[in-house]
DNA sequence: GTGAAAGCGCTAACAT
DNA sequence: ATGTTAGCGCTTTCAC
């Protein structure tokens, strides 16, 4: 059994406040016995008992991630370069994070209700946040902070970042067109992913700008793995006139699609131009390596973090969202003229 | 604030131990009493709350998962799958996954005491685990259970799931020097870390057995990332005699390393062999698709964590450890006889 | 400046 | 079959 408090105040032959208030740091402490206590708590080990503050402070100083997957497993790098932003900004918080991948058995909303009734996490951080979504409402009726990755629609106060990728994409498909594209396939996600209607926007309105019609076979959708990339492209390919210019939502539907038109002996970067999402290592590494629209997955989960740890602490937040502009980044897939 | 099991009782005018047993499931309580309880329970939405049965039971339900980062930030999709293979098993389990990512300002040792001393989690899962590792000594010493992905010293009847690393690796060589290949360079990882030595010996074993010399220039070291395999093959390709065929300790090295020659203009697949370790999906979409070791590696995630698991609740583990034989795959980047 | 005592919400030994 | 009570380890009034 580990040292507890009682251990070190008898060891010290005084009560268990006082080894409690030096430890906290109170001023109504002599600094002889605070000193002491430090000590000595420090020589036998003393780190309190979590459960026992928890449940006296009601608080448990964890923060609640649960992984949304689209059925199946998830191997996205976005999530390993979010998970240690979130982690590392939560660890220098004094934050535990807590993880569950929601997938098999029980539905997502119980993992949410569960740790949320049994105030298992003080506040959630939340991802891929989608057009209706129960999440948001529910922690706001339970009352309990979240802080997402993307915009939800409560004018709580409960704040949240995102992308612009409408911008973001608008500004991909500028460069496609000037290189001269002028049939852009889309590779998007399902549609209730907010930030599927989001990119999509920026597509159509690349189309606008430049008076391309809008052509519905163009646009087909994949479940963001590679696999997903890889099957969705398929039809593009085998269209009567097929697209010159690839954009998938994210990179790995890219790499995907990338792969695709490889098997089929297709040179990307010399005869099809294709573009991701993200800016993930994997494209940046993928031969020819990937145009891609750069977010700061990083930065973004430590920001979601620090948001989240200062609602907690019960700092009112300034501004309930703000956009981060993605940058365009053009690599091989895209850099060449249109023959 | 969330109700509680007082709330439960007084609602039913009844006390609170009765609620509390009804709802363990107790046999001493009347029929009538349980399906009522059970039901008032339900609707008022009464979870019990965690860090009070956590103190009352002095467990968590947790299990505890550092990442071990190699300094900087992991990508590795090794780490999404494990991660998904341990979550999804303990989520079944009724446990929950606490991670960290002790990488930046802390050092890890830290990371495992604040756990193991505050009771924060009840066990932990290890991985690449080390030659000399003090993480199973500490924890042994603390009386703390855990599963280990690798070997680990110990006779304490703590389990652990291995590889055969030097097998696979073995199996690998083979099929490169059937397909004509002598000069065989590998790209290895830190020395401290066992799964490099334990490949390494395959690689060793693959020369002697077809009688060709070693040559140290031959073995350079990474980090196990992309960006490491890249720079590490770097010398490899100066040499004034190079390697015709390249072995990377896992994937992602092997996925830099092909980068690295394309770069070069090599083609990979044609005048030059790469391979990897772990058979994750980046190599099987990478182009050229990546021969590969495969190591189940969501499946021994699961395995892993329910062994752990079987371990919290007291039940003894039949064997201390297993070791697990990989799968070569093989496929373009090596799939051709050498010139 | 320090200690005694109450209580966070739950479970379990011990009555009845 | 149900209730009373103690106590898990900690923090925090309140008293001295």
């Amino acid at each position: 059994m580990p040292v507890t408090i009682k251990d070190v105040a008898h060891r010290l032959d005084i009560s268990v406040t006082t080894v409690s208030r030096a430890i906290a740091g109170y001023s109504d402490v002599a600094e002889n016995t605070r000193q002491l206590v430090l000590q000595t708590a420090n020589e036998m080990g003393y780190v309190p008992r979590h459960a026992a503050r928890n449940l006296r402070l009601q608080r448990t100083n964890t923060i609640g991630f649960i992984f949304p997957t689209l059925g199946g497993r998830f191997t996205d790098p976005f999530f390993s370069e979010f998970l240690a932003g979130i982690g590392d900004e939560a660890s220098e918080q004094d934050y535990d994070l807590l993880v569950t991948v929601a997938s098999q058995g029980e539905p997502e909303e119980h993992a949410y209700q569960r740790w949320a009734r049994s105030r298992r996490v003080d506040g959630f951080i939340l991802v891929r946040m989608r057009v209706m979504d129960w999440r948001s409402r529910y922690l706001s009726a339970e009352g309990i902070p979240f802080v997402s990755f993307g915009p939800h629609q409560l004018a709580n106060g409960q704040p949240w970042i995102g992308v612009d990728g409408q911008e973001g994409v608008l500004k991909l498909m500028r460069h496609l067109i000037g290189l001269g594209h002028r049939r852009i396939a889309y590779i998007g996600a399902p549609r209730y992913l907010y930030f599927n209607g989001d990119r999509l926007a920026g597509y159509q309105a690349g189309l606008d700008e430049a008076g391309i019609p809008f052509i519905p076979e163009l646009i087909v959708e994949a479940d963001l793995t590679r696999q997903g990339g890889y099957h969705a492209a398929q039809p593009l390919f085998s269209m009567p006139e097929p697209p010159t210019a690839i954009i998938g939502v994210n990179d790995l539907t890219a790499l995907g699609a990338l792969r695709a038109a490889q098997d089929r002996g297709i040179k990307v970067g010399v005869d099809l131009a294709i573009a991701g999402f993200d800016g993930t290592e994997a494209g940046e590494h993928a031969h020819p390596s990937l145009t891609t629209i750069a977010q700061p997955v990083y930065a973004i989960g430590r920001q979601v973090s620090q948001l989240l740890v200062k609602a907690l602490n019960g700092e009112k937040a300034e501004l309930s969202g703000f956009i981060i502009q993605p940058e365009l980044i053009i690599r091989a897939s895209t850099d060449f003229l249109l023959k």
